[in-house]
RNA sequence: UCCGGCUUAGCUCAGCGGUAGAGCGGAUGGCUGUUAACCAUUAGGUCGGGGGUUCGAAUCCCUCAGCCGGAGCCA
């Protein structure tokens, strides 16, 4: 009877049986007539011990020879064994190799530089440190999506090519589309949401969006991956109590189903665990009266920068909700505030720990009139936002949503320097290799 | 796009006007409990490209390129 070939990640219920592994050797350590073979499939790291009084000369020497990330078969009985991270080991008792790389593998243990490592990130991705951030990134997906099923969501998938129209000119990528003329690639589906949100109530999309901005941070990317909400009726506060129930419930099922991965990354995990609803508040204006007294040179109408926006999250051990921002600094569509119409009823959320905005959200300008208004003001041509306007002629009602980028998110909760680790292929100024 | 910085062995870096260095990785050998294993031996370089200053340039100056960090914009 052939050996059962059993996952890494469910060694532990195995314990004194004869299995079989299938997997990479990402590292070896060899002491004489012992050797430690570390082994990677996908699900888990373990550890075989290789001897050579029982497995033999020539396997054993060429398992000592066996380059990194060649990929094996490892036969052995799983042993439980205090010294191992993960409790149990395996007894290598037949070692086959199915392919071995010609040439050494680039990627060592010690230190590379991020423009190596992102030459190589088709085979970085195998590193433990990315292959936990993926995982994470991966669970925060799922989380997203089991919150909006839970809450009888519909997904609406938003289009990718777009004609002229968003949230503002100038920072689109072009391409002609056959006889068409141009298109854009979208920097939003909020527009499209809104439509769907008139059909189904409740919608969310979840996909990749791009923006030609010559961003240059460690927050930015040219590609990246966004979640969008939009719910009829919504207002402001409903809003706000959406973000905070997403991002509550995000940051717990990942607390709750991929800790160990966090663990791996040395994430302070004390400083996830608090985060629940709901969260600390401060308007626009508020916010900006406290950075003045702080010394800040910042005035009333004046964008909130980088400096700024980590101050504000740093008065905060949650995310903080800043509400209520000055009309002229923020889109179009955007509904004034019924008591003070120089400010709109937006709201950014930005993580603590200087993670910076996770969501921009806004309750939407739901009358023609006023709508038509505000995109002459914006420069913008609203014979472009034909249809968009229609949706105000047809059974308008006030509605409400927002934009949550997912590799800020995974940059937050697995504490990352930068956001290009937080995705797998990161598109950046001047990268799109590989 | 703007402001800084970096570019030396496969990788990470030291050297900063007078014969090109280290650690890791590679090769060879040793070691039966290693965790970035260790020990010994060894191979490996047009010092990013071009121009200049100098008796002499990896080192100083100019220029181009690539990359990194930060700003703006935003998710």
């Amino acid at each position: 009877m052939a050996i059962e070939w059993v996952e890494i990640a469910k060694l532990s219920s195995k314990i004194g049986e004869k299995v079989q592994i299938k997997g990479w050797l990402w590292n070896k350590r060899f002491s004489g007539k012992i050797g430690f073979l570390q082994l990677r499939d996908g699900s888990g790291f373990i550890q075989g011990i290789i001897e050579k009084a029982l497995i033999g000369e020539e396997i054993f020497e060429n398992a000592k020879k066996t380059k990194y990330e060649s990929s094996v078969i490892v036969e052995g009985t799983v042993r439980k064994d205090e010294r191992s991270p993960i409790g149990v080991e395996i007894s290598v008792e037949n070692y086959e190799i199915i392919s071995e790389p010609e040439t050494d593998y680039p990627i060592s243990n010690k230190d590379h530089g991020i423009d190596f490592l992102m030459e190589q990130r088709h085979l970085w991705l195998r590193s433990r440190r990315q292959y936990n951030i993926l995982a994470v990134r991966s669970e925060i997906i799922k989380a997203v999506r089991e919150f909006y099923y839970s809450k009888g969501f519909t997904l609406i998938d938003t289009p990718i090519f777009t004609g002229s129209i968003g949230e503002s000119a100038g920072n689109t990528f072009e391409m002609e589309y056959f006889d068409y003329g141009k298109v854009y690639l979208a920097q939003t589906g909020q527009l499209y949401l809104e439509a769907a949100a008139m059909s189904f109530g409740k919608v969310f999309n979840l996909g990749p969006t791009f923006r030609a901005e010559k961003s240059k941070t460690r927050r930015h990317l040219i590609e990246f991956w966004m979640n969008e909400a939009e719910v009829a009726f919504y207002q402001h506060e409903d809003n706000i109590k959406l973000q905070e129930e997403l991002v509550e419930y995000v940051v717990q099922s990942v607390l709750k189903n991929a800790k160990d991965h966090l663990i791996s990354l040395e994430r302070d995990i004390s400083k996830l665990e608090n985060i629940k609803a709901p969260f600390p508040r401060i308007t626009y204006t508020d916010a900006i009266k406290k950075l003045q007294e702080k010394g800040y040179e910042i005035t009333w109408g004046e964008d909130i920068g980088a400096e700024h926006e980590t101050e504000i999250a740093s008065w905060f051990d949650r995310p903080v909700v800043v509400e209520k921002y000055p009309k002229d600094m923020k889109a179009f569509y955007m509904q004034p505030d019924p008591e003070n119409p120089d400010v709109v009823l937006c709201d950014d959320m930005l993580a603590p720990e200087g993670y910076g905005e996770i969501i921009g959200a806004s309750e939407r300008i739901w009358d023609k009139e006023t709508l038509i208004k505000r995109l002459t003001e914006s420069n913008l041509d609203p014979e472009e936002y034909k249809w968009y306007l229609e949706l105000r002629e047809f059974g308008s009602v006030p509605h409400s949503g927002f934009g949550m980028g997912i590799e800020r998110v995974v940059a937050w909760l697995c504490g990352l320097k930068h956001i290009r680790e937080a995705i797998p292929f990161p598109r950046t100024l001047y990268r799109v290799y590989p």
